[in-house]
DNA sequence: CGTGAGGTTGAAATGAGTCAACAGCTGTGG
DNA sequence: CCACAGCTGTTGACTCATTTCAACCTCACG
């Protein structure tokens, strides 16, 4: 049991890994931070200087236009590895915390360092991968899903990657995202959100109040937006329990 | 003067890259490979083996839902740098051949051995570093603006891309795409993208027909679509004659 | 000269945005 | 302890961007 659990959890999920690795992983020189709830962890234009690694909290990267429309580009739960690419030139989006967030920085010298081993690049490659392919999938839901079917999508995904990492527990899952984020994420206006998730709510596959998602039924809602996991790239497709389990 | 020349366009254009560096790399062992026009050069479910440059043509990478609807994740113009990341797992998009391609395929063993220089790692990662910039634009691009913008802000891109590897002169350049080529890269219909090109031509600020872009006000386009072109990471903003001589 | 792919057009339908008001809740300060 | 401010969620009415459907045009090509 050690604090870097949940990232462990996420390589794991990515496929197997050597423990060796994750030895050489703890050893690594880190820095916790923590961020309150609603403030910037990294703004554009600044540098951070090594990857994070969050442990608790959620926290979303975005770009905002110069009309304030904002566009969130990635959600990321605990056990998420972000800006893992070498940022030479100054970052291009915002990373900010939806609730408090607590994780750990590690900086480029050493996660180079340690990128020196053949097993571990693949690992990371890994996660980058399934990083982009993330991406891809939101440019489909963007480009060619209707409001619902991209509701539903986002919401398969997110507890698809809850799921694999052992948070949330019996189809109920925390998610401390208001309406206004959810639209941003999805390409939405507010007040189609709200509409949408009514819908979406009607149709019993869900329900979503007060920072809580639960999930009625999986399937329904799986189908509804057409979600096939694969792009995910994670190992096991276990409850939560189960691969909460394997993972302690 | 190497086969390679456009790819090492790329490099250079994404930061300074070692000259043994680029000795290296000649020395990978390759396959050439070509691809008619309009044919898949790797499906979903396909394991390439390696990264591919793309020499000659114009490829693209997409998606297609159930329903038929094609998304476009990323076009693909000649020195660029695909597949990067090794996949382990079958491939999730299709990389379709929008002309006649010519390119060369890198097994990944081989381009794992070379990633053993940081030098060479820190460059693979800045153009990783740069599709991923890419693709988060795009995801703002679908979820924020406007046709008009997105359709400006697409051929911006692409315009700034061709002068950084010195495709294309005097502001004229070769672009292969249908309308619906276009539609499927822009997330919006057929007859939409017909209508928004014609509002986009009689502002005067480019003409795009038989295959060919040209951009006519290039501050105008710019303006229009609010494009920035600091997430590309390009380092000079040179126009392509003298990038052109530079890379020579 | 016919065929088909790509492009263009008009009209109607609709999904999503905008505007504006209001309800519910929480925290805060008087 | 109440009043108020402020954020989040909700609703209705209206507008508008975009899609859909269907027809037609144009041109390269066999």
């Amino acid at each position: 049991m050690t604090i870097l659990d949940l990232f462990f959890a996420r390589l794991r999920a990515a496929g197997p890994i050597d423990t060796n690795d994750l030895q050489l992983l703890l050893q690594l020189p880190r820095t916790t931070f923590t961020a309150p709830a609603q403030t910037a962890i990294a703004r554009t234009g600044d540098r951070l200087g090594g990857a994070t690694l969050l442990l608790q909290g959620m926290a979303c990267r975005s770009r905002v236009r110069s009309a304030g429309a904002r566009q969130i580009l990635s959600i990321h739960i605990p056990g998420d590895a972000l800006d893992l690419t070498p940022a030479f030139e100054a970052r291009d989006d915002t990373l900010e915390a939806l609730t408090t967030c607590r994780g750990v920085l590690i900086p480029y010298p050493a996660l180079e360092a340690a990128m020196q081993r053949p097993s571990l690049r693949a690992a990371f490659a890994r996660l980058a991968g399934a990083e982009a392919n993330m991406l891809a999938e939101r440019l489909v839901s963007l480009g060619r899903r209707a409001a619902l079917e991209r509701m539903a999508h986002f919401f398969c995904e997110i507890v698809a990657r809850m799921d694999a990492v052992g948070l949330g527990a019996n189809g109920r899952y925390d998610m401390p995202l208001t309406q206004a984020d959810l639209a941003d994420a999805l390409g939405l206006s507010v007040v189609h959100v709200n509409r949408t998730l009514q819908q979406l709510r009607a149709t019993g596959a869900i329900s979503f109040r007060s920072q809580r998602l639960s999930v009625h039924d999986h399937d329904a809602l799986r189908a509804m937006a057409e979600f096939h996991p694969s792009y995910l790239h994670l190992e096991g497709r276990q409850p939560a329990q189960q691969r909460a389990a394997q993972v302690a």
